[in-house]
DNA sequence: GTTATTTCCATACGCTGTACGTATTTGATA
DNA sequence: TATCAAATACGTACAGCGTATGGAAATAAC
């Protein structure tokens, strides 16, 4: 099977799950890929563009059902549990994807797309929508991101120094509750500043 | 002057905010401190400590006034606003440190301290103390992260695929508007989620 | 002065990304 | 089918990386 450019982002891919991005190696992805090295350098300019391109690819693959009918609160929380769903399946790259260059996701894919769709539907002033688009889309990456880490589970069950002793932290998915505590708290951010804007535009009009 | 680990870091440091993370080599980092590159292991177990005890020392470093009197909300912009200002001293820095390990701030750094008191004078529920840091703080981080990678920049400025053709970008500083429309969010967030548990609690006392 | 301990350094190894030049394969044209 | 041009693949080589290992130099303790 000849190279190609989408062929050796795939193969990336597949190295960067199972080991990590330090781990990738422009020798083993030619081994992988049964090429010599330097062979890759036809369709990829250099090392940076193959983990670019790998990124870029698992972004635009992301699908989400549209609900266009239901809330927006209800679009929302659909659609991060779904782009969570994807992050998952690729945690090394996310990790990596997400706080190094923040491409991970493009205007263009999917998910922006529906974000963007789904504010715009919720009322956001069209003077706001893409400042509020980037707000959740990126405090959203910022849990999930801790989440892939590692980091969210570690803070979120931390005792706090000199707090409380009770409450100890019950068994279970704790990850699950704490994104989800933090879509509504998004949420319910989100539905307090439309009705500032509501309200304005109440008494503006 | 001897070689020390502080020195070390401190160095680091310099040289990371100079050139960025990828640039720091443990032989750039030996020439600046004058000595060989092997005299540095003798201080530092490998390179990966050194990136972690940077991050650790700037994370520790950080502090914020503390306004015990101030009703919560205020209390949690300025302590935002100061790690935010923290985070721009250090713009390559950051961007490492957040996404890849995520141990900028250690639990016992003053950031997180006061940020977890901040909550429970809020009112926050002990159960629930720990899980709610954990989200704004991710929160925070992931909208300043995309702040300092350009992204939140690039992002927030971009005209909406098909929605409107008014409005376009006014001049001026965007991102700080940004930033301060997503604390603003995740507070009015908060908001609502304590008078959800305040409720339950009316309800159930 | 002698010894013990801490601190520093010289050499060297395996690995990395990729510049550069060349071979090989492919496809078109005659 | 023979010829040639373009597209594709590879071999060699180099500078730079992190750091294992073992010995030198400096410092401290007696």
């Amino acid at each position: 099977m000849p190279l190609t450019e989408a062929g050796i982002y795939a193969a990336a891919l597949r190295l960067i799950d199972a080991d990590g991005v330090d781990a990738l190696t422009m020798r083993k992805l030619a081994t992988a890929l049964d090429a010599n090295p330097m062979s890759l350098y036809y369709h990829v300019p250099n090392k940076d563009a193959v983990l670019r391109g790998v990124a870029r690819m698992v972004g635009a693959q992301f699908r989400t059902v549209k609900l266009e009918d239901a809330p927006w609160q209800e679009r929302i929380r659909l659609l991060a549990t779904d782009f969570r769903t994807l992050a998952h399946s690729h945690p090394k790259l996310m990790g990596y994807s997400f706080s190094l260059q923040s491409d991970f996701i493009q205007p263009d894919d999917p998910f922006w797309i529906e974000l963007t769709a789904i504010l715009d539907a919720a009322g956001m002033p069209h003077s706001e929508l893409s400042h509020f688009t980037a707000l959740v889309g990126f405090a959203i990456n910022g849990v999930l991101t801790a989440e892939l880490t590692g980091a969210l589970h570690r803070w979120s069950s931390l005792k706090p120094p000199s707090v409380g002793e009770d409450g100890l932290t019950p068994p279970g998915r704790d990850e699950n509750r704490v994104f989800r505590l933090a879509l509504d708290t998004i949420i319910m951010g989100l539905e307090g500043q439309l009705a500032a804007y509501g309200d304005f535009q109440g008494a503006d009009h």
